[in-house]
DNA sequence: ACCTGAACACCGTTCAAGT
DNA sequence: ACCTGAACACCGTTCAAGT
């Protein structure tokens, strides 16, 4: 028994030791915190109450909120699943599985899929993610530079079809919205609206279907709009 | 001298007489801050100090902040040019401007563009919009179930098109994400992102005619690719 | 350099009470 | 039904001071 080291609580008090601050740790902590309680939770105060301090000590470390929820973003994209990118099969198909898993991902909480939705990611999940994109795009023989103007426009759909899922589910607040558009196209004045009237049905239509549709619109699209001529000297941003 | 009314001004006090509240005179309100001062100032304590009263006045009226947000965002739409609908020439060209007649009035306030990207409209103006957008698409003679899919397509695009847009003009918070990501792409290692290495600048470039290329693969895609048999019972929402 | 406490300048919304 | 004041439960961030 007297051999037994003593336990370290002791020592360190009753809570399990606080660890030192870093970047890494803020975002684990704000990780655990997304999962257990949503985005809305993944604040400031809250994080450094998680980790035993006042919300100034995170400031050392994070510029702000926005590029916390950033890297925490970026950090989700992790189980995005990019096995697609290096199997077999018809390209189209792949790509459309891994834009589901990335979808599937920010349709969890509607409101990550809202955060996707307005930041701009550049960590490395998000380089991944586009790099796998692009790889499957190159692989279909698409022209590179076509290719490359082609990945935001399929990320950006994707992104969209996440808030509708996610929205789907969760009967949250956009939920009401929704249900208000939908009231809105089927009660909509035929005279003051006719074109919403000839096709009322069919824009309240879909989902599945509807996605799958616009992304082989995109495809299509893509495949067959050739870029314009580029002039060296405006290739580069602005 | 004697026949002249007593100033109002004098029952009334100083101030310009306290109008009745009602959700226009709400709104108009909301509309007056957000062009003084910006989305960020349409708050409810905000506009209950400018109405003279305390914000719980205005939940009468108001649901929650959500609902306000997208009143004046549709009220906000009313600036959108539709007369190009009425108008003659390539129904292409003039859908277009149209689009980008919707993409300046939101790209105006980066903020603005963001919260077009995150909520669900459903008021006067925006269906408007979405009847217009419908019109040109129908007089292109683009099947009608088919352009009722296309013009959530359509917006939602041109919606993201004006965040780039907003956040180019204002060098605002995300215009330092928007620089993070050029950077990421300028030095991904070309070990782990080969597609991004091969293709790197391109990912970069365009812009004005990225737009334009991203509206053509999208009105491209739309008449080439047919919308999948309708299941009659699967036609309304859900 | 890193961490902290207190303070500033706000939020949306609930509640209970008034008219 | 409409309006209100006070309170609740939070925010992000600046500042000045500590180690």
């Amino acid at each position: 028994m007297l051999m037994t080291p003593p336990p370290e609580s002791v020592s360190r008090r009753e809570r399990p030791a606080k660890p030192a601050l870093s970047r890494d740790g803020i975002v684990a902590t704000a990780m655990a915190v997304l999962r257990a309680e949503g985005l809305e939770r993944v604040t400031m105060r809250r994080l450094a109450k998680e980790l035993d301090t006042g919300p100034m000590s995170l400031y050392v470390y994070v510029r702000d909120i926005q590029e916390l929820h950033a890297a925490v973003l970026d950090e989700l994209l992790a189980e995005v699943d990019l096995t697609p990118v290096a199997a077999s099969g018809d390209w189209r198909d792949r790509l459309w599985t891994v834009l589901l898993s990335y979808i599937d991902v920010l349709a969890a909480q509607p409101i990550l899929a809202k955060l996707a939705l307005v930041v701009r990611l550049s960590g490395p999940r998000y380089l991944a993610l586009v790099d796998g994109v692009l790889g499957l795009l190159l692989a279909g023989g698409v022209e590179p530079a076509r290719a490359a103007w082609a990945v935001d426009l399929l990320l950006q759909f994707a992104t969209t079809t996440a808030t509708e899922q996610g929205t789907r589910w969760a009967e949250s607040r956009t939920g009401a919205d929704q249900e208000e558009l939908v009231q809105a196209v089927r009660t909509a004045d035929a005279t003051r609206y006719p074109h919403i009237a000839a096709v009322r049905e069919s824009l309240l239509s879909g989902h599945g279907a509807r996605w799958r549709w616009g992304y082989d619109v995109l495809l299509s699209g893509t495949v067959a709009v050739p870029v314009p001529e580029q002039n060296p000297l405006e290739t580069t941003n602005e």
